[in-house]
DNA sequence: CGCGGGTTCTACCTTTCGATGGACGCCGCA
DNA sequence: TGCGGCGTCCATCGAAAGGTAGAACCCGCG
């Protein structure tokens, strides 16, 4: 630990989230925010001032650049800042890349007060904190693998997600239908899943689509 | 306008949302934050109490009852208070239950701290603040009627959405195959579309069906 | 009472999908 | 260098789903 207060950028594209976070951690005692941020752009140009300890990233911003994206390119820096993700959100699809994009910590929006300020001090001084919420999901994922799906495999799968029919989805990546069915196939015994629709249900349920 | 301050109840089960709404309010004259409640079934008994002319309510709590539910409890009284709905969710599944609800205005968390403050008190006048995002959306509701799906329609379809076949979804239901493919070939021509992916896929953007 | 809408069912035909098997090229590893 | 695994691509055939055209039942409502 230093001995000068921990400083804070925070990160969110809801003035009403940013209030309630400088709120809840300037009564703590050696927390000071020094810098708020609307943007994930406006958070990567404020963190790289160098004056800032720690910062708490929202992974949703409204437009432009995602939280995680964000992370990654604020961690690139030497003598980066700790980032630590507080979001609404916990799904596998979320909390991934912002731990790969080099999160120190992950927690979600309804922690109460005291587990934020701790968690701030844990990021602080380099260690990892993560909602009980994501750690069952992250320890899950180990248990059991989750299938992994190819490029293309995704790619098709996201137009079947949409609706489209095989033939439809050969001439959207100009593929003849048997190979789009051909993928499917490959799709199904990965997810164990037999239809398209049992498909698109599993595959988003893991994260593995948008929606 | 009455000559006392208003006074509002904070429902959102994120704590760090209600400070912010309260840094955010009480820095405002005339307004003054008496109550919080985690959940939903707090704030109805919180607002039962009769001190409260404004409710500013999450539709998405954590467990148990949503905001909705709590909005239609809140507003069946006699002399309730107005309830402004305050979310980050502006999907057609949300908005429409909490209006029908009787929610006054309907808030995205968003907006600047003026434009809530302004609500707030365009809400505890009786009259409805509506986010544009919403406003647009209820505009385009009302230029294209949404298709409506019977109780069993959504039933079948919700099940498809799972990934079951015809033949299952019969064996589920007690009902024949041949039914089954009766009740899809209803919801296609309701839904405009000629697949039971497609028919999933554009449920789940009307908020027809959940995910 | 008649009428409309929701629900259930039948039958036949066409289209699409899923299962299977095979082929090619790329890349890593022996 | 050769071999196997993997991603990609394609074709064939039985099974499932979709299109069409009915019909009957129950129930609420004018």
């Amino acid at each position: 630990m230093t001995d000068h207060p921990i400083r804070l950028l925070l990160a969110d594209d809801h003035p009403v989230v940013r209030a309630g976070l400088r709120a809840v951690l300037e009564t703590e005692p050696g927390l000071t925010v020094v810098a708020e941020a609307a943007t994930a752009e406006d958070a990567i140009a404020r963190a790289a001032e160098g004056d800032i300890d720690v910062v708490l990233m929202d992974l949703q911003f409204g437009r432009g650049m995602g939280g995680a994206e964000a992370t990654a390119q604020i961690t690139a820096r030497p003598g980066a800042p700790r980032v630590l993700i507080v979001t609404t959100y916990d799904s596998d699809a979320d909390t991934l890349p912002a731990i790969e994009a080099g999160a120190t910590g992950y927690l979600l929006k309804d922690a109460p007060p005291e587990d934020l300020a701790a968690a701030v001090r844990t990021a602080a001084a380099g260690r990892t904190t993560l909602a009980p919420a994501v750690a069952d999901r992250l320890m899950n994922r180990l248990r059991n693998p989750t299938a992994t799906l190819t490029r293309r495999e995704t790619e098709v799968l996201a137009l079947v997600a949409e609706g489209l029919s095989n033939h439809a989805i050969g001439r959207r990546l100009h593929l003849t239908e048997g190979t789009i069915k051909s993928h499917l196939a490959r799709i199904y015994t990965k997810l164990d899943v037999d239809s398209r629709t049992a498909a698109v249900a599993t595959a988003t349920d893991l994260g593995l689509i948008r929606r």
